[in-house]
DNA sequence: TTGTATGCGTTATCAT
DNA sequence: ATGATAACGCATACAA
């Protein structure tokens, strides 16, 4: 492998011309400079990153710590996190954590030294998980729940979007409204639980537990909760499923049984993926601003960077926002087109 | 931050038996073991990354480079690799790539003394953008052109899937068969089309211009080229979408135009993404192991660091599968359940 | 403007 | 079994 000195050697000066040359200290003479920069390029010289930074003490690169998320959050999530990380001028170490918290644990130890700050969604496991961990590590928690923690995060305004999607299906007139619930154990889940009983109750209705159904925010997941809720008797008149992927496997049966949404069930999923609007029919959505989500995130971690000391914990919750579309069986102002 | 030097100095040792301790080598004595190890915990000492790999020069981490893949399969893609990466105890140092070529050459420098190799998925931009990039560094080309490259690849067998779906397609009694292309320059789309130009004259069928309507790869350019393809007179009575999320916003389309699928329409994917089976009527596509491709590819990539030397170029194609559901009109086995 | 020398945190080599 | 020390590739303070 070519290093700064087979370069300096070439061009008949010391190592030192040669990283300033690279390193943008623009007192290099223009003339010199040319002729390292020639030499670098016909030996393919570039800069050895880990040596960099074992120096400056920067890596320029930002720890991911996911969960074994599912499709097309997943994707958005990270396409907003390497999009902030990049303007910011960092990469980023993404790492799926499959077995939970022993895992987190040692996978950001291993990241020490490798990366300058780490943003942990731990939506199964608690946060604490972060008492091993290198300490000066600024870290931000996603999607996580914080409670008894001084860490900064970021989450999603889950229980409002939920609660509002609720309470939209019983301004239509809707009493029976079962929900499929996340994952059990998952934060967000969790708090799309609340928000869905929440607006029962703010309607004077007594949350019951045969209309909660588990789910796993998948396809299948919805698909066999919304089989099992066609079964109770009196049926609900409404699905409020707590991801999009849930809600599509849920019309996927509601349909086989010749069930019609929304005329015979209204369904309504959370997340808006961009799939729900091509939906048969369309579906009604909480958006969420998944990419921003990350954005933020990244936006958060880098001012826990730049400014190193103790600070107190950032707090924010992105927006959610409620989007109509015909399952849930609103008067809807028609389908835009895309 | 601490150092091994702080945990040297309260564990009364030297930085070199420390080092012993973390680095596996079973010489050092129990009992001076289990001391360190309680003072490193104390600490939170976790050795650095960077150091590290500086004089071992190796990294156990990958850079993998994808250009802003849409959705699922980005998802898939990336499951895969970080699944065979950590088997093989490496890490995943992950760019998308936003702006071709300058940006793939600068990012894969970037990344030089980061990775011990590097996964580049490159479907727009030709492959020699590898000419400025160290060279030693060990590259495997993901679903990329490879002519005149001496390069390990993975691609896909895209042209062989759309050939035999488009064949499908004609035994099924169709002529007059529509193509949603991909992304124009996108090295999949290219052999997709191939694909069915192959089909078509196999069949004595000659392509026709306006029967291969552009696409991009997402659900509206599916949804507006669907749309046009209506428009055409005589009208196709199949079309073949180059991915399923153009195939999803076709069957929207079609849907509100009136259009049943598959009587008057038969339509059809590819990739198989999960939600193809929950669409209405469920679609026909062709299915494509997205995440044992990234798995492939990193095995591939771990088999090159291993052997630094020159080796032949391996080149894999990963097989893809018929998978026929309602939507193309074949008389269906039925829906298995999910 | 350029060169010399030191050190970043760790592992490898050679002693002991 | 443990310690002393050189090296890894680079950036920087200081000298020239």
């Amino acid at each position: 492998m070519v290093t700064i000195k087979d370069v300096a050697r070439q061009a008949n000066v010391s190592v030192a011309t040669v990283s300033r040359v690279f390193s943008g200290a623009n007192v290099v003479r223009e003339e010199t400079s040319k002729r390292i920069r020639d030499v670098a390029a016909k030996l393919r010289y570039a800069p050895h990153g880990g040596a960099r930074s074992l120096i400056t003490s920067k890596t320029h690169t930002l720890g991911v710590l996911l969960p074994d998320l599912y499709g097309e959050f997943f994707s958005e999530v990270i396409r907003g996190i390497d999009l902030a990380a990049r303007q910011g001028g960092y990469h980023i170490l993404v790492s799926r954590s499959y077995e939970g918290r022993g895992e987190i644990e040692e996978t950001m130890r291993a990241m020490r030294g490798r990366v300058d700050g780490v943003l942990l969604m731990s939506p199964d496991v608690d946060a604490d998980s972060l008492r091993n961990v290198p300490s000066n590590l600024p870290v931000v928690l996603v999607c996580s729940a914080t409670r008894g923690s001084q860490t900064d995060s970021v989450t999603i305004q889950n229980s409002r979007g939920a609660r509002q999607m609720v309470s939209h299906l019983i301004s239509l007139g809707h009493r029976r409204i079962a929900i499929i619930k996340g994952a059990s154990g998952n934060y967000d889940a969790a708090e799309r639980l609340r928000g869905y009983r929440a607006a029962l109750r703010d309607a004077g209705i007594t949350p019951l537990r045969e209309l909660e159904r588990d789910g796993d925010f998948t396809e299948a997941g919805g698909y066999a909760a919304a089989g099992e809720l066609l079964a109770i008797s009196p049926r609900p008149t409404a699905i409020f499923a707590a991801n999009d992927s849930m809600a599509i496997g849920a019309l996927s049966a509601l349909r086989e049984a010749g069930v019609i949404v929304p005329k015979d069930m209204a369904v309504a999923g959370f997340d808006d993926i961009p799939l729900a609007r091509y939906m048969d029919p369309p579906l009604s959505s909480v958006k969420v601003p998944i990419s921003n989500l990350g954005a933020r995130a990244v936006e958060i971690l880098l001012q826990g960077i730049a400014q190193k000391n103790g600070h107190p914990p950032r707090r924010e919750r992105v927006a959610t926002e409620l989007v109509i579309r015909s399952s849930c069986g609103a008067p809807s102002a028609g389908r835009p087109p895309p």
